[in-house]
DNA sequence: TATATATTTAGACAAATGTCTAAATATTTT
DNA sequence: AAAATATTTAGACATTTGTCTAAATATATA
C-alpha cells in the first residue's frame, strides 16, 4: 500500500496513468507529452512500476509501458472501506 | 486531488484516518497510539486537515478530529476512471 | 562495423518531508 | 492568581524526492 500511494503522489506520475489508460506507450512517446527530461520519466515510469502499477516490455529498440489495472483494485478497496 | 494523495501517503497518517474511522478523538487520544511525538502528530493533523480528510473542533481545552468520509469520495471516483 | 535511435543508470543538487525539542497559547482546576 | 493539562508553533536537522546533465547500454540501420 505504501508503495501505490507513494507512486500516485505526484501529479506527473497520475498524468502517465491517464495516458496509457487509452493505450500502451513507449517510453519515449511518454516522455514527448511531459516538459521533463527523458531520465527524469524513467524515473517515474520506474517509481509506478514498482507500486506495479504499469507494466512493462521490451519490443525491439523500444519499451513499452502498459497500465496494470488490478492494482487499483486495492487502492478502491482500501477506499471503501470508509465509505459509511 | 494533490493534497489528498499526499495526505495518503503516509502510514502514520493513513492509521490516524482508521482510527478515527470507528470514533472521533482528541489529538491527545490520537498522539497516545503512536510512539511519535505530539507535535509531530499535531503536524499529520494538520497535513489531513489541509486535504479535508478530518475536520476538528474545539472542546474546552481538547480539540476534536473527525474523520471527513466525503473526500474519500473524490478519490473513489478517480480511482474507478481506471477500472475497465 | 560504424552510426543513429531509444532508454536507463549514475551522480549531483535544491526543495520537500517527517521527526525532534523547546517554547508559546489556551483552558481548567486549585 | 498560580499551577496543571492539552495542543500548537517555531526552528533545527537528517532523509527523501524530483529534477538535471553526462555517460552507459541495447537495438536497429546504413
Amino acid at each position: 500500500m505504501n508503495a501505490i500511494f507513494k507512486a500516485l503522489n505526484d501529479a506527473t506520475r497520475r498524468e502517465i496513468l491517464e495516458l496509457l489508460k487509452t493505450k500502451e506507450r513507449s517510453a519515449g512517446e511518454i516522455a514527448d507529452h511531459f516538459n521533463i527530461s527523458k531520465p527524469s520519466i524513467s524515473h517515474h515510469l520506474d517509481i509506478l512500476k514498482q507500486a506495479d502499477l504499469i507494466t512493462s516490455e521490451k519490443k525491439g529498440q523500444f519499451v513499452i509501458y502498459s497500465i496494470n489495472t488490478t492494482i487499483m483494485e486495492d487502492v478502491l478497496q482500501w477506499i471503501l472501506t470508509f465509505k459509511k
